[in-house]
DNA sequence: ATATTCTTGACATAACTGATCAGCTTTACC
DNA sequence: GGTAAAGCTGATCAGTTATGTCAAGAATAT
């Protein structure tokens, strides 16, 4: 039962976008230097969390990516969402993945469906879990950050008016 | 995000055998049976438990597995534990796995440690889960089991006696 | 004795994870 | 309008995990 690191990845990269946002879009550069996520794996993650809707991009120079939202209206349930695909603990609840050949839904998920008590449990425990991290936003991360006092870097690209 | 089949498969079977107790030992054959799972995989699973204190076992003929505790002293994170080995969401808090050469334990789990507020988050959610898991115990199921009308297998091994 | 049942450990396969690479498109700016 | 700086897309790949199978052994009730 792990997390998959493009979950914490996702929140880490979308946190430090909110705790570093300028007037200027965001680069991979800068977020996967300071984070320490591979550069071409955070474009992967971003590109699921624009189709989610949670960021935009600008191409070009002095492009990047920006929040589609403010801090506070995007949740750390957001983000594992798009990056997760899901939040389910198990899948034995919407049905089985798909056979690569037929393409079928694959519909009645498993045999016990609705007469089984451990399907309750795990409905539930995915349940907790979202509430929980639908209660977290990037604003709350951000003033805990500030509160733990984790340093702001300045934005480089702002040093030659200096 | 997922939970492995070992804990879905573990809480099943022992639900199933807090369900259909009796007065001998349930065997692995019955409940890979009636809980559609593959009695060599639930082996496995079984010796797990068992190395958890939860299960003990009697070899030969008329032989099989009981649970170690009455059933409202074992709980879902009890078997979750065992079977999954621990219950972090996300292993960035307690070190990183040993590398199979060098067999040292690599202490300092991510170099952001203590300075991250997303760490904060992964432990909380963890612990939640837990908590959760903790409120329900084999007996609770059972009588949940018992509301929803499931209907009990009569133990083969009587039928002579009827 | 013998059949039954758990015990142990090796092995196999498929899927997933985490990551890399190449080549493309869009866009700001001179 | 050319050029360099970004993001966009899809292929690929190695390692790990999940999900089992198999074979041989040890204990025990009868």
């Amino acid at each position: 039962m792990k997390l998959s690191t493009k979950s914490r990845y996702g929140v880490r990269a979308m946190f430090d976008m909110a705790y570093h946002a300028g007037t200027l879009p965001a680069q991979i550069k800068d977020i996967s230097r300071r984070q320490q996520i591979s550069p071409r794996y955070l474009e992967q993650i971003f590109q699921d969390l624009k189709k989610a809707g949670l960021l935009n991009s600008r191409r070009g120079p002095q492009g990047g990516y920006s929040l589609a939202r403010p801090a506070d209206e995007i949740t750390v349930k957001d983000i594992v969402l798009a990056a997760e695909g899901e939040l389910e603990l198990v899948n034995c609840v919407k049905g089985l993945r798909k056979t690569k050949d037929t393409d079928e839904e694959a519909g009645a998920a498993c045999q016990f469906d609705n007469r089984c008590v451990t399907q309750h449990i795990w409905r539930d425990a995915s349940r907790i879990l979202g509430d929980y991290f639908s209660t977290l936003s990037l604003k709350t991360l951000c003033e805990q950050a500030k509160e733990m006092g984790l340093e702001k870097e300045l934005d480089h690209r702002f040093m030659y008016f200096i």
